[in-house]
DNA sequence: ATGCATCCGTGTGGTAGCGCACATAAGCAA
DNA sequence: TTGCTTATGTGCGCTACCACACGGATGCAT
């Protein structure tokens, strides 16, 4: 039972003007993203800009030691390729996909010519630039006073308000990953947030069945992000207007 | 003995084109940032851009149970002020002097004003965007995975890139603040790079004497945070042409 | 059902950094 | 000098996390 597909379902590009939509719309091509695709390997040229739907992508900055940390994820409410339209053709992260799914994807240069244009949506996706940026700033904060069991709870969080469920497909393997962390950390913690009732997991699915726990359970850092996503980016819908 | 100061020590302002910086220059105002000055509190709407000259000023996250962590510096190659131009009027961080000394203001709606004529002027300050991020991200990376002396050696290098000699006046105390970390272990991981006669310190006044030490000693973050700034923003010298 | 890869749980020992408490030292002022 | 403030050094117990090792469990394929 694949969801039907629809460019909308992403944020950003629900939020266009719909003259802007209608001009971009014949060049966006959906994709599947299957778990562990490398969008974007550090140093690359992005191609393409990918817009997800019902996917998420996580930006790993991976170390000369083959350390990683994640420093932000893109979902449903932005986009993969920020660094195109600033400027700076490549970056020294990795995009990987961490929640499979789908998302559209369109040509880097295309978007960049529209970006330049100054318009609406070059407002957007710069207010979308600053809420990315809010993210990795409060990761930084995150990774250097929480805890793992913390840092888990703002994780799952900001992942689950990425997806329309509240199931994650995720092993307890590829979340240390993302956290930077041991694998063994994130099962102690995991196992924490399982005892409280707060989450259910098993071999990589994951539910979260207390959201609000979750949220007393987490850090601030959690909070920080959302409540700055909301501010720059409230849902206003230029098509349906 | 006040070096002479001038709007074109800050390379961004440097960068431009004589007529975009023939315009701004009657709107830029030459301030003195004393040591500590906060510019912008948390939330707070910036009225002001700053181009320091001849000091750092510092982006902190400061947490609700008052712990913070530096997540980037500016100095002579940048601006204070990058939310104003993506539209988030404000950030949730903190911007304070970390090494006093001068810098051009300017009334952020002028900026905000050029900005928005999609120009050299703002191709230029988007690529300094990208650097931001990319500081900010690899503060993050840094933060998960390296010991304090090494988060030190990748500070202290920051810092005199962004100074003029060799010399800062900072107390370990607010290095500590600015790290997120506890004051005895600045001294700790201080006092062996001083046993290595790599720098020199006492009360708060701290010469590097052996840079390439430090670069050996420092974690890999320093080096791909300048790579990427060499690249975004090579010294191109708009006015000298 | 049997085999097998994957995922998860757990224990043991080691270490970096923390919180706290104080001891020294360097500058400054009268 | 004396005294005061600020800056730096040091020791001690504690905790979170790490690295490694291995045992157990789950689901899948044949």
């Amino acid at each position: 039972m694949e969801p039907i597909q629809s460019p909308q379902q992403n944020h950003l590009l629900d939020a266009l003007l719909k003259v802007d939509y209608d001009r971009l719309f014949p060049n966006l091509e959906l994709v599947e993203l299957p778990l562990g695709k490398v969008l974007c390997e550090s140093g690359d040229q992005l191609k393409h800009v990918y817009f997800p739907t019902n996917s998420i992508i996580s930006l790993l900055y991976v170390m000369e030691d083959g350390a990683s940390a994640e420093i932000a994820v893109v979902g449903n409410e932005g986009i993969l390729g920020v660094p195109i339209l600033l400027g700076g053709d490549s970056t020294p992260g990795r995009a990987v996909v961490q929640s499979a799914g789908h998302g559209y994807r369109m040509k880097a240069q295309i978007l960049k010519n529209e970006f330049n244009q100054a318009g609406p949506l070059q407002r957007l996706l710069l207010r979308y630039t600053q809420a990315l940026i809010t993210q990795m700033a409060q990761t930084a904060v995150c990774n250097r006073h929480h805890t793992v069991e913390q840092q888990l709870c703002r994780w799952l969080l900001l992942s689950i308000d990425r997806l329309s469920g509240n199931e994650l497909n995720m092993t307890q393997e590829l979340i240390a990953n993302m956290l930077g962390v041991r694998r063994e950390g994130v099962t102690e913690a995991a196992g924490a947030l399982q005892h409280l009732g707060l989450i259910h997991y098993s071999r990589g699915h994951i539910q979260v069945l207390d959201r609000e726990g979750l949220e007393t359970k987490s850090c601030e850092c959690y909070k920080v992000v959302k409540n700055e996503f909301d501010r720059l980016l409230p849902a206003f819908h230029g098509i349906a207007s």
